[in-house]
DNA sequence: TCCTATTGACTACAGGTGTAAATGGGCAGA
DNA sequence: TCTGCCCATTTACACCTGTAGTCAATAGGA
């Protein structure tokens, strides 16, 4: 059972699920200007990623390269059943119906699903 | 700009869109049995749920009567707009997608998304 | 009138999180 | 060999969160 990803880690996770293996200096490198982190804010969060286990290191020289143990697919269907289960009682209609209904769905988007949905009736 | 609410302070949300007003003690009441929480707790998150401007009390005698100044709509929008940006670039299709695919879409849910959808293209 | 139960306010406290500075070991250049 | 730099680790620290205990006021019963 893999611990939960705070946030700011999750920004660390992204990097790598971008691209990887990474040192720690590649990934302070990587996080989104809008972060405006230090290096060693950086390396903090890499520090308690490998402490839960989210990431693993390997030595190259006298550096480390990080790299994801958790595949970005488990995080995201895990943190959507999450807010869905929160939310929403468990099931994802209700939720497409408030996006929908707040606009949040342009008619592209609309045929994308129906597109989807039609591929998985088969 | 409400501040953002915790995970705990949502459950004494539900409670109170679910009916209002209330006392404390009537919340601490309605408060999931699996949260087991102390009448204290609940007094402390309603506490913080005043101090954030998310509910508001009334004075009934020698008691509050407390009720949500957010509506849950708002809420419940915010939060999911919230996963999507960060998950899936502010768009919703690939949320339905990766949970589709990972089998969580009864065929019934399919049917009930594409009716809602038919609806939205009129 | 005095005691007790209730109620809201205040305080507590450990663990997580965001953010970062200090520290110490090694390597490369002077 | 000394010195400064780079890297990872350790420590720091304030704030948020989950969970609750304590206190003071008050109202109702004895």
């Amino acid at each position: 059972m893999p611990e939960r990803i705070s946030d700011a880690e999750h920004v660390v996770m992204e990097v790598l699920w971008d691209e990887s293996p990474l040192t720690a200096q590649e990934v302070v490198e990587r996080v989104p200007e809008d972060r405006a982190w230090s290096a060693n804010t950086v390396k903090t969060l890499l520090g308690r990623l490998l402490a839960k286990e989210a990431v693993a290191h390997e030595e190259d020289g006298r550096r480390y390269r990080y790299r994801p143990l958790v595949a970005r697919e488990d995080y995201v269907v895990g943190e959507s059943q999450r807010l869905i289960d929160r939310l929403f009682g468990g099931s994802l209609t209700p939720l497409v119906a408030h996006l929908a209904r707040r606009d949040q769905l342009s008619s592209r988007e609309i045929e994308e699903i129906e597109s989807l949905l039609k591929e998985l009736k088969q």
